[in-house]
DNA sequence: GTCTATAGTCCGATAGAC
DNA sequence: GTCTATCGGACTATAGAC
């Protein structure tokens, strides 16, 4: 679990109790069904810690999302200068991949419990367009101008959904990065590229 | 279109005076600031009514949006069977161009309203998903296989995104149609860009 | 840690239109 | 009588204020 990879994973302090009894909750029974009040007595608190801990009920699925886009964005940074603006997003989508796929079962359990709900829906939707302006963003400072830089930033995001969602509905595991391949020279095709 | 056949207990259009206070208010005070009774209020009737005709209160800014995807998807499938998928996908962008310069400064002050607000953007984009989704199957229905749907949608949706935000953010009036043109184009070039 | 405003639901009542 | 649109009040949970 990627919550408590990050904080040690011995005795989980009030957050990460927070976040693992949601977790089983949600799961159990659903987003809507489940009360803060449960998750709050499950993790042995009460309800004024749990919203100080987490801003809404939804925030503790994607408290730890903020990772994902440093990893995304650290990698556009990290591309060499000479990298094509769509080259340094695809270096971006194979951090992503590496990142993702470290987190083991929980980003798959996560998303299971995201694909259920229309609200949990609206936050995941959010934060990826929150990862498109970060990515446009580090690409201007890479010297790439507008709308090139947006334009790549939403084909980068395209390309992420598609091999993601590609990812956590197969039945057999497959290899995350392949699919973001596949997925980008899928996108060539399909609009018809031209080399510049 | 409601038909008055003759003097009822109410005044007619209840719906309508419900969208037209709520958009009135969040202009005036903000989202967050408008509470559902002020709305009912100005409209001259009850919360609970309000509640009867929009699921909640975003929704009275997002009913009539159904619109826009027929438009395009029926453009989609209108497409000659020889076109490509991503030339159908662009005879489905310039139905929305169309159908969005219809509505004269309606889109652009609705456009205002939600780039203002967080959970107005969260709605906005999942209704954007929507699309997305409804465009890959209008393409699966044109024979086109998976992912090559998923991913034409999806590209259309982000050509579609940076072209709309352009035309909402311009201080000169821009044609849609045009930037919808230039996004595309601008596309082919970036994900071309690259010796694959 | 307590208090409160607001969103959103539920059941029922009522007043017309057909 | 049936259907539809409105209103009334009580209720729960979220979330923010004090």
């Amino acid at each position: 679990m990627t919550i408590i990879v990050g904080m040690g994973r011995w005795l989980p302090d009030a957050r990460g109790r927070l976040a693992v009894a949601a977790m089983e909750l949600y799961a159990e029974r659903g987003f809507e069904q489940t009360t803060v009040a449960e998750i709050a007595a499950r993790a042995g608190l009460t309800e004024r810690t749990f919203f100080r801990h987490f801003s809404d009920k939804r925030e503790v699925l994607f408290a730890g999302g903020d990772l994902l886009q440093e990893a995304i964005v650290s990698a556009v940074q990290a591309a060499p200068q000479s990298a094509a603006p769509i080259d340094a997003m695809a270096a971006g989508l194979d951090a992503a991949a590496a990142f993702l796929e470290e987190g083991g079962d929980f980003p798959r359990k996560r998303q299971a419990i995201i694909s259920a709900n229309p609200e949990l829906q609206e936050r995941e939707l959010i934060k990826l367009a929150g990862y498109g302006v970060a990515i446009a963003q580090a690409l201007r400072e890479r010297g790439v101008g507008d709308p090139t830089a947006s334009l790549t930033a939403e084909a980068g995001i395209a390309v992420f959904r598609v091999a993601f969602e590609r990812w956590t509905s197969a039945s057999e595991p497959a290899q995350l990065a392949e699919l973001m391949h596949h997925s980008l020279t899928e996108l060539r095709a399909v609009v018809g590229a031209v080399a510049a």
